[in-house]
DNA sequence: GCGAAAACTTAAAGCGCTTTGATAAATTCT
DNA sequence: AGAATTTATCAAAGCGCTTTAAGTTTTCGC
C-alpha cells in the first residue's frame, strides 16, 4: 500500500492543482498562498508521498550526494577510523535528506572513478581521504571543475579546500610536555612520511626540542602504517636504542596498543619507565581512558570532522563558501596518567 | 575540455545515427550490426562518452545502487570491521559500474529511512547489516516489497536472503580442539547476547562441551560489545574465577587485544599459563599471526563476504536467484601457538 | 471604479536516457 | 520476380520532477 507510492502527477490531480503548484508548495516557494501549501502539505504526508530524487536529480541536475572514494594508500589497506569519518559525514547529511555515494577505485583506471561519478551525475561534490603528500587527487578534481574537500592537507601549491587538525602544533605541545617532565629522548612511532599529516607532526615534536634547545632525536622517528603489530616491532626495536628513550609518542591509538604490548613484554612500567603518548581519533572499540594506565593523548574526533567536512563541502556545492576555503579544526591535549618524569637512573 | 561531457543525443548527431540506435549500441543489444556498434563504441571512446546515469535510472526504474544503512546497535558505536565489508562490497560493485548508498538511519523516525530510500529510488536492493536476533528491518523490507539480504541471520521464522558463517560450528570446532588439549573450563568473551551470531557461539561451545560430556561452564560465558577495554575487564573477571579457566575464547580480534594484555598484566604465558582463540575477521591493522604468541583464531574474511554478499544481492535483484536464498560462507580454524595443553598444576 | 502592480496558478518544455512500435532495407522463400 | 521474413534503424513517447514564461485573479492607490 504505502509501498509503491503516488507520483506528484496523482498527487496533484488528487488536490486538483497544476503540478507546478504543488512542486512548489512542497519545495518552500514563496509564490504560494499559506491555505494552499498547507493542503498540499497535508496530502503529501496523508498518502506518504516523497518526490523521486531520481527524477528531481534529472531535472534539477543535483544528485543530492556526496561521493567519497575509498582512499587507497596501502594497496587494499583501509584505515579503521575512515569509519568513523564516515558515520559523521552519514550523519549530518542525513540531516539534510542526502547521502553518500561510496565506491572503489578502479583498480585499472585509477584517477577515472572520479570522472565517471561527475558524468554520470551521482555526486554533486567529493570529500578526498587519507591526503598523501603528492596527491594526484587534488589536480584532478580541479581539472574536473567539481566542487570538493580534501580531509587533512596535501603539499600541492595551489589553492583547495580543506578541513584538517593542526598536527604540527599537537605534537609539538604533546612534545612540551614531554620535555617539561625532562624527557630528551623522545621516540616517534609514526604513520608513512607520504602522509602529509606524518611529516607535521614530526615538525611539531622537531620544533619542541628545538624551542628546548635540545638535540633532535635522529634514529627515533620510525614512519609505517599504524598497525598493532608494527605498534610492537617498532617499540622492541627503540628499546634496543642507546641511550634507550624514555619517552615515545604514537600517532595511532592502535599503534599505542602494540606498544604499550611490548613494554609489558620488556618488563617496563608505564610511566615510571618510560611516558608514553598517543594520538587518539576517538575509536570507541579502543578507548585511551580505559587503558591502564589511562593513556595522555592528543585527541581529535574524526566523526565530528565527518560531520563538519560535509556541512563545508556543501556550503561550497550551494557557493556559500568560497572552492578554496579551509579549517583547522581545534584538538584536545588529553593529560591521563601516561607521562610522568624521568626515571632517574 | 573533458568535462561537460558530450551527451547521447550529441554523440548521436554526431555519428549521423538516432539515439535509439546509439542506445542499444552501446549496451549491447543484438539488433545491431557489428559495423554499427564498433563505429559507436569508438566514438564513444573518443568523446569519453558515458551515460548520465541519474538520466538512465529514470528510464530503467535501477538506480545502480545498492542501499546500505548503518546498523544503530550500540548507540552510535559501529563495529570498526564494517568497513572491511563496506570495502568488499564497494569492490565487487565497481566491477558492475555500482556503487553504495550510505546513509545514517534517522534518529527520530527509525525505520523510515528504508522506505524514504526506496520511494526516492536511490537504491535497487539493500543489505542489513549487524542483525540482531529480533531484528524488525527484516520485516520492514519485507513489507517494503524491495530486494534486500543480511548478512548473518536473525531469528525470524519468515524466509528471507542471507549470507552467514557457520558460528556454531567454528566454535564447536575451536572449543574441541581445547577440549583435545584438556581444558574442561573454558571462557567465553562474547558479543551481546541480541545477536544471532553470538547465541550461535555460545551454542558451539557447548556443543562441544556436550559431546565430551563435560560439565556446562555456567559464569564464564560473557556478552557485551566487543570492545579493547571490555576484553581487558571481562578477562580479569574470568582470572578471579575459582577453578579458574584454563582457557579463553575471544569474540573479536579487538577483545582478544584487551584479553591478552589482561593476561600479561596478570603474569601468565599464553599458553603454557592459559590458552586463547579468537575469532579473527581479518583486519589488516590488528593480525592474529603478528602477535606474541601469534593467535589460533577460527578465520572469515569480512572483505571477502562484502564481495559475496552484494554479487548475490544483485542476483537476487536481477531474479536469478530467488528473494529467500541463503548461503553459508565456510570459515577456517588456523592453528597458531596461542593454544596448548593445559598446564599441570 | 479603473488601471497597475502584486499574488497566485498553470501549461508546457526540458533534464538525458530507454524502449515501444513503425518503417526501411536486406534476405529468404516460392 | 514478387511476397513473406528477417534485420537494422528511426521517431517519438515516457520516466517524474523543476522551472520558465504566460496566464488569471486579487489587491491597492488614487
Amino acid at each position: 500500500m504505502a509501498n509503491k507510492s503516488m507520483n506528484l502527477k496523482q498527487l496533484a490531480e488528487h488536490l486538483d492543482l497544476s503540478q507546478a503548484t504543488v512542486s512548489r508548495a512542497l519545495n518552500g516557494y514563496p509564490e504560494i498562498r499559506e491555505a494552499t501549501r498547507n493542503k498540499v502539505l497535508a496530502a503529501a504526508a496523508e498518502f506518504g508521498y516523497r518526490a523521486n530524487s531520481i527524477a528531481r536529480s534529472l531535472a534539477t541536475g543535483r544528485s543530492g550526494n556526496i561521493g567519497i572514494v575509498f582512499p587507497d594508500n596501502f594497496g587494499m589497506m583501509f584505515d579503521p577510523h575512515f569509519l568513523e569519518f564516515l558515520a559523521g559525514a552519514a550523519e549530518m547529511l542525513s540531516t539534510r535528506d542526502m547521502s553518500i555515494n561510496l565506491s572503489m577505485p578502479d583498480r585499472n583506471h585509477e584517477s577515472s572513478k572520479y570522472a565517471d561519478i561527475i558524468r554520470s551525475q551521482l555526486a554533486d561534490g567529493f570529500v578526498v581521504n587519507g591526503p598523501v603528500r603528492h596527491d594526484s587527487r587534488v589536480a584532478l578534481l580541479q581539472s574536473l571543475k567539481t566542487p570538493f574537500i580534501v580531509h587533512g592537507r596535501t603539499d600541492a601549491d595551489v589553492p583547495y579546500a580543506w578541513v584538517d587538525i593542526d598536527n604540527a602544533s599537537a605534537f609539538q605541545r604533546a612534545a612540551q610536555l614531554l620535555i617539561g617532565f625532562g624527557h630528551r629522548r623522545i621516540a616517534l612511532i609514526n604513520a608513512p612520511k607520504h602522509f602529509h599529516f606524518a611529516t607535521q607532526r614530526e615538525l611539531g615534536l622537531k620544533q619542541a626540542l628545538e624551542a628546548a634547545q635540545l638535540a633532535h632525536n635522529e634514529g627515533l622517528i620510525f614512519n609505517e602504517p599504524q598497525t598493532e603489530d608494527g605498534g610492537y616491532r617498532l617499540t622492541n626495536l627503540i628499546l634496543q636504542k642507546n641511550p634507550r628513550p624514555t619517552a615515545i609518542m604514537c600517532g595511532s591509538m592502535i599503534s599505542a596498543l602494540g606498544c604499550l604490548r611490548a613494554l609489558r613484554d620488556a618488563g617496563l612500567e608505564v610511566p615510571q619507565d618510560i611516558s608514553v603518548i598517543a594520538h587518539d581519533d576517538v575509536f570507541p572499540y579502543i578507548r585511551a581512558e580505559a587503558m591502564r594506565p589511562a593513556l595522555t593523548t592528543t585527541r581529535s574526533s574524526l566523526r565530528e570532522h565527518g560531520r563538519r567536512i560535509v556541512e563545508v563541502l556543501n556550503d561550497i556545492i550551494d557557493g556559500k563558501l568560497p572552492p578554496n576555503y579551509n579549517e583547522i579544526i581545534p584538538l584536545e591535549l588529553v593529560l591521563r596518567d601516561s607521562v610522568g618524569p624521568v626515571k632517574q637512573s
